[in-house]
Parts: C-alpha cells; sequence; structure tokens
RNA sequence: GCGCUCGUAGCUCAGCGGAUAGAGCACCGGACUUCUAAUCCGAUGGUCGCAGGUUCGAAUCCUGCCGGGCGCGCCA
C-alpha cells in the first residue's frame, strides 16, 4: 500500500463515519494526505484529517478521532489505529502492506513517479535568456538547471510543457556587440559602451579567418557582417554549452523575428482592442497601472522606436496564441521589477494575470574563494563561464548543487570547494547509493541467482527495510508537489536526505547476497526487489534533475 | 524614499500550520579478511533576526521593527 492508497482509504473512512454521524459531508477535502511522523513510536503514518474537521463540523477532534480510528482500524492491511495529542491518528500497517511497495516502483520502472497532478495544462516555461552577447556565465547556471529541472518536473506531472530561450537580438545589445568585434578586428579597442571579453577577439578572429577581406573595410560594410556571424556563432556556443549541461530548449525564439513579422504591431492591436493603449507626447503607451504596475510604459517611442517592453508584449500575447495556458517566466531576483509589468501586461491583454502568466523570481548566486567574496564584473574580467564550470566540477556535479536548494535563498558557492573538494559534494552521496545497488545486481548474476518474478512483501520486516519502503511510497508525491510549487530542489532533498540515506543504512543491516558459496535465503529475493526498486527511484529522481545515474564509482 | 526578497547550528542548506526543528561540511570517538568504507554508528553544536498577533498547535500565516541582497528609465 502506498501513502496514496492510504489517504484514500483515510478519506474513505471519514466519509462513513460522516454518513453515520449524519455530519455535512461538504467539509470533508476531495484529497488528503498521510504524514510520515518524525518519531516512529507514532506509528507508521500520521493523519491529522480529524484535527482539520473537528472545528468545520462541530465535534471535539478527539471524538472524531476515535470514531475515524475504530472506523479505519476495520480497514484491510492496518494493524493498528491509536489516537494521539489533540487528535492525530497514528497508523501502523501489516508489514506485507508495506512490503509490496517494493513491487510497484518495480513494476512501473521508469513510470513510477509520475503522476497526473498536472494534466492537461499546457506550460510555457522560460529561462535563462541570456542576451547573445557573451558566453553563458554563472549567473545564468542557476537558471539554467533549475529551469531545465522544472521542465522536467513538470512534465513528469503530466502537463504539456516547451521549454523556451528568447533570444534578444533586436536591441542596441547586440549592436554594441558587434562594433566591439569590429574594434577588436582591427585591433582597436573596445568601445565604451561595448564588451571586453577575451571571446570577443576570438570570434573576431575566427570572422576574419572565414572572410579575410573584411579587414580595414569600413564599418559601414563590414559592421553587418560582423553582426549576422557574430551573433551567429556566439548564439551557437550558448547553444552548445547548455547542450553540455544537458539543458534543453524546445524553442529558440528571436525577438527580431517578433519585429520583422509584425507581431509587436499586431500586440499592439490587441492591446487597443481591450482599451489601455494611450498617446502622450508622441509616444504610444500601455495604461499598465490600470493593473497595479507602478507606473505606464512606452511601448513606442517619439521617435517611433518600439521598446524591449513592446517585444515583452508581443512575445506573451503570441505565447498565448500558440495555445499555452499559463507562461512561467524563471527570473533572477535582478528582474523581480518585471513582475509589476508583466502580469499587467496580460492583464492589459484580458488575461488573468493569476492564471495565465506565473513567473519565479529566484535569489542571485554569490561567490566566494577561500570566504572572500568574489564580485562577478566584466569589466574586471572574473566571470566565471557555464563551460569553466564545467571543466572543473563536471556537469552532475554542477547540476546538482544548482538545484539542490531552493530558489528562495542566495546560493553561495566557494569556488575551492566545489573545485578542490569536489567529492564532498552531495551528489555524490546519491549516485554512490545508485552505484552501490548497480553492483550488487551485478554480483548477483554472476552468482545465478536473477530476480524472480515474486517475493514474499511480508519478509521485508526489518526496521531499516520497513523504513526504506515507506520513502520509496513517497516518490511520485514528492514529484507533484515539486511540480505543482515549482521546486524541483525537494527532488534533491528526498533523494539525498531520505531515498541515499535509508538504502545506505539498510545496506549496512541487511545482507542481500548470500556469502562466498552459500545458498540464497528467504531474505535474498525480497531484498533484491527493494534494491531493483531503489535503484528505479534514484534513477527516475535523477533523470529529473538532469544528472546521471552512474553504474559505477 | 518606495517596492520586492531573504534572515534556521561555526559554514552551506532542508523543513507547502502538526508531535522532541533536521542534514552535509568542520570538530571528537567508534565500525571494513564479509554484497563498493564516496558507507554506517555515536558525541558536540539552536533565544528558527527581534517584538506582537491569528489558533488546539507557528520556523511556517499576518503586522511592525532590525539586518543583508536586489529593483525603481521614452535603457536593453
Amino acid at each position: 500500500m502506498t501513502p496514496a492508497n492510504l489517504a484514500d482509504t483515510v478519506l474513505s473512512a471519514a466519509r462513513a463515519v460522516f454518513e453515520t454521524r449524519g455530519l455535512d459531508l461538504a467539509a470533508l477535502p476531495a484529497t488528503t494526505a498521510v504524514e510520515r511522523p518524525r518519531n516512529p513510536e507514532h506509528g507508521d503514518y500520521a493523519s491529522t484529517l480529524a484535527l482539520q474537521l473537528g472545528k468545520k463540523v462541530g465535534v471535539a477532534p478527539r471524538e472524531l478521532a476515535a470514531a475515524l480510528a475504530e472506523e479505519l482500524g476495520r480497514r484491510a492491511g492496518i494493524k493498528s489505529v491509536e489516537i494521539a495529542g489533540p487528535g492525530f491518528l497514528n497508523i501502523r500497517l501489516d508489514a506485507a502492506v508495506t512490503g509490496t511497495i517494493a513491487r510497484t516502483v518495480v513494476e512501473a520502472g521508469a513510470a513510477y513517479g509520475r503522476n497526473s497532478k498536472l494534466a492537461g495544462q499546457r506550460i510555457n516555461l522560460e529561462f535563462v535568456s541570456a542576451n547573445p552577447t557573451g558566453p553563458i556565465h554563472l549567473g545564468h547556471t542557476r537558471w539554467a538547471a533549475v529551469g531545465d529541472s522544472l521542465r522536467r518536473v513538470l512534465t513528469a506531472a503530466g502537463a504539456e510543457v516547451t521549454s523556451e530561450y528568447y533570444i534578444n537580438d533586436a536591441g542596441a545589445q547586440v549592436d554594441r556587440f558587434a562594433r566591439s568585434l569590429y574594434a577588436a578586428a582591427n585591433g582597436q579597442p573596445a568601445p565604451d559602451d561595448g564588451y571586453g571579453g577575451d571571446y570577443i577577439g576570438e570570434i573576431a578572429q575566427q570572422i576574419l579567418g572565414e572572410e579575410p577581406e573584411l579587414a580595414g573595410r569600413p564599418a559601414q560594410d563590414a559592421l553587418p557582417v560582423f553582426w549576422a556571424r557574430g551573433y551567429q556563432l556566439m548564439l551557437s556556443e550558448i547553444r552548445q554549452s547548455l547542450e553540455r549541461f544537458g539543458v534543453h530548449f524546445d524553442v529558440w525564439f528571436s525577438e527580431k523575428d517578433l519585429h520583422d513579422g509584425g507581431s509587436v504591431e499586431h500586440a499592439i492591436d490587441t492591446l487597443r482592442k481591450q482599451g489601455h493603449i494611450f498617446e502622450h507626447e508622441g509616444a504610444i503607451w500601455l495604461r499598465t497601472t490600470d493593473f497595479g504596475d507602478d507606473k505606464d510604459r512606452v511601448l513606442i517611442r517619439s521617435n517611433g522606436e518600439k521598446t524591449y517592453f513592446a517585444a515583452d508584449a508581443a512575445y506573451y500575447i503570441n505565447k498565448r496564441e500558440r495555445g499555452f495556458d499559463r507562461c512561467v517566466y524563471l527570473l533572477g531576483a535582478d528582474h523581480h521589477g518585471y513582475i509589476g509589468r508583466l502580469k499587467a501586461i496580460a492583464a492589459c491583454a484580458g488575461d488573468d494575470p493569476g492564471q495565465n502568466i506565473e513567473i519565479l523570481i529566484g535569489q542571485l548566486v554569490n561567490l566566494v574563494r577561500g570566504g572572500q567574496p568574489v564580485r562577478l564584473s566584466k569589466r574586471a574580467g572574473n566571470i566565471i563561464t557555464l563551460d569553466e564550470l564545467l571543466e572543473a566540477v563536471g556537469a552532475d556535479a554542477a547540476r546538482y548543487s544548482l538545484a539542490r536548494s531552493s530558489t528562495d535563498s542566495t546560493l553561495t558557492l566557494d569556488i575551492e570547494e566545489i573545485t578542490r573538494h569536489s567529492s564532498d559534494n552531495p551528489v555524490f552521496y546519491v549516485q554512490y547509493a545508485h552505484a552501490r545497488i548497480a553492483s550488487l545486481l551485478r554480483n548477483a548474476a554472476e552468482k545465478g541467482i536473477a530476480r524472480a518474478g515474486d517475493y514474499d512483501p511480508a519478509l521485508l520486516s526489518h526496521e531499516r527495510e520497513k523504513n526504506l519502503l515507506k520513502t520509496l511510497g513517497e516518490f511520485p508525491a514528492v514529484v507533484a508537489t515539486a511540480a505543482e510549487l515549482r521546486e524541483p530542489h525537494r527532488i534533491a532533498v528526498y533523494l539525498e536526505e531520505r531515498v541515499a540515506t535509508d538504502y545506505h543504512r539498510f545496506y549496512d543491516a541487511c545482507q542481500v547476497l548470500p556469502r562466498g558459496d552459500e545458498a540464497p535465503t528467504e531474505f535474498t529475493q525480497p531484498r533484491l526487489w527493494l534494491a531493483e526498486a531503489t535503484r528505479t527511484v534514484i534513477a527516475n529522481g535523477l533523470d529529473l534533475l538532469g544528472v546521471s545515474a552512474p553504474e559505477r564509482m
């Protein structure tokens, strides 16, 4: 029995109690959950349903709990139900019932953990969207890791997800980039408002190598070439870096295409029809203050140029017209000022800003080196690129350390620590558990022991076996919660603090395979099933984080 | 100034209103002729920034204050 099954049982018992007592059935929630008590004396699972419902229906929680306990105690598989404190229900299950979780997991295989929490939702997930004027650096990397995991988690929860990278290729930034390339190609210093990293010189040289005749050509002729080719090379470098990082985008969306294709005009028309456009001092404005923004925003400047904001509006409207119910944006805390205006765009377009648009703000990454803060600055040249990070620690460790903590907290990474003590990284703790199981299964095969078609679940009765089983049973709920709250780090926390820990403890206490030439025992089969179930959960969980599950370490 | 956000062990971080607040690192002490010791077991370490409020119950929700980060352009 999984926790979800048990929760359903609790709810159905509650329904029976309500019916016999003539209580208001409408007070019952649609779903409930059981929790794993920290204290083992509180049973295998606990329900707080009586506590939550007591006041609602005017029955003392303990009295309601007593009725629930009696009803629940009659259900199959439930060994005992105790009432504790103000009205907790502490539930104990028959060992065999918990033992079947291994079979549930193994039979579901790679699908174990998938659920239908977000079934039917069409989600557009935009993240990174770094300007194509330089390499992906550490500032973007957290969103790459988190965003891609979120894509996987949302998909696992049944949503139809499109991940998208918005390329800011229409504004002054790429012009500056082109001028910087031109300057470098001609041996001149970078313009004051330009880019000065080493990569500028490298790209300039590559372009010159392809088209030597560009050298010495006037800016007027050469700039468009540097613009087009430079942009192409830079974007392709960004894509390759992200690819190496295991980060996948379904759509690379060009801002320039938005302008060239008339989408901006179309968006302004749409917004005008909704009645939120006005003209002031020669500029076209969107009255975003109607919907809580601090100030109204210019769409078309008095000189006729469309603003970046106009493209934002067009992009949002474009996403909606492509059929996405929810447009999710993953932005760094330095962009939190965008929340108001983006929500206002949705509202001005006639959408529900609480439903159709969702802006996730994540805190930034701080870097320290040996405890001393490192200021990331392009000018100072101490930007750490994604490629450098990958070279130093590898994709698995990088992704894991960036995805394992909540984006609500600023993350502090010590460069010395992640580059030097990489074996301390908790990702190895999780991966090691997987590798240990893989090794175990190889040894079993060598001994000629195959996992049988079935096992006796009642034999998985050791305290550490039961803990591990219960933990494995929680995985679908962990995935569902991570998806619902957009918090993929919950997967990492679960794998690290629960699954890997419980497996290592089980492994420490319970011999799986016969030693030497001994014959298999009655525990061999159930434990092989449990090991395989654990391997499945770790592999599925790591996959949601975009981290590999190694067979050997 | 206005707004957003964060504040949990020495450090890095978990903890979607539940029972005695947890883990890793660091520090101290144990466990490998036995399925991978990248592991396990134990010890040490806390006014959950502060003060009120909501409630059967608050690290969690609300208000105020203190401290850190960030944002407030017809910039991109």
